[in-house]
DNA sequence: TGGCTATTTGGCTATATTGCCAAATAGATG
DNA sequence: CATCTATTTGGCAATATAGCCAAATAGCCA
């Protein structure tokens, strides 16, 4: 790794990354559907306003999202529509680990260890 | 956010923040090639070998590689190819981002800020 | 202006991550 | 068995992240 592919990687690492919380994930997902305010994810989030503005922050730098001021509320919107299939692509990951452990068990099963 | 989808969206967001790092997310991407052993990526990377093989063992437990040993080296191998995707959408993010800094700076260059 | 609601920011503690060194382990080979 | 190479694990210090409360800010409306 070259210094210009370490930028490069590191740069890609912190889009990533951004959505490496299950609270900011989530919200990203609920994105997909439409743009939400902050009291509104708020709510679905279950959790501190200022913990979920500071997760949207983070969302916005990395670039995943943009905001849109209205009254006193704030909208944010999800401004890549392709992390749809990101979280597809974690879903079949997830499920070839499912998999291994199942195979993991029965193989624990059949040589009666459990 | 109930009980369960708290754990589906902590179960994605493990697999996705193992990608999060410089250093994995190029190990992931040069093992869309092939698989690669511990040295041969302690060499690529340009960090310690230990650093390498932990790096190597949070890719493992999230389900995004397994290894194969072979006499006293160990191969790596990428267990999900949609990954490749999940880049491409990365470097969109990344696309975008560039050309809103570059809107940003055209903007203050007609208003004569810089 | 003053009060009201929505959001952001500052500050703090608890917890997690990172990366190195040193030591342990696994397998090959003399 | 001794030794060598490749890899993993333990341990530690530095740094980053998370989430809450309190305080500040932004925009309404009377």
């Amino acid at each position: 790794m070259n210094e210009q592919e370490k930028n490069q990687y590191n740069a890609r690492a912190r889009v990533i990354k951004a959505m490496g919380h299950p609270s900011r994930l989530f919200m990203v997902d609920q994105l997909q559907k439409g743009p939400l305010c902050v009291c509104e994810l708020t709510e679905m989030v279950g959790a501190d306003t200022s913990t979920v503005s500071k997760h949207l922050s983070i969302l916005k730098n990395a670039g995943l999202v943009y905001d849109q001021r209205e009254g006193n509320t704030v909208y944010y919107h999800l401004r890549v529509p392709c992390v749809l299939d990101f979280l597809n692509c974690v879903d079949s990951v997830l499920e070839v680990n499912m998999d291994e452990q199942i195979r993991i068990v029965r193989s624990c099963q059949a040589k009666n260890i459990l």
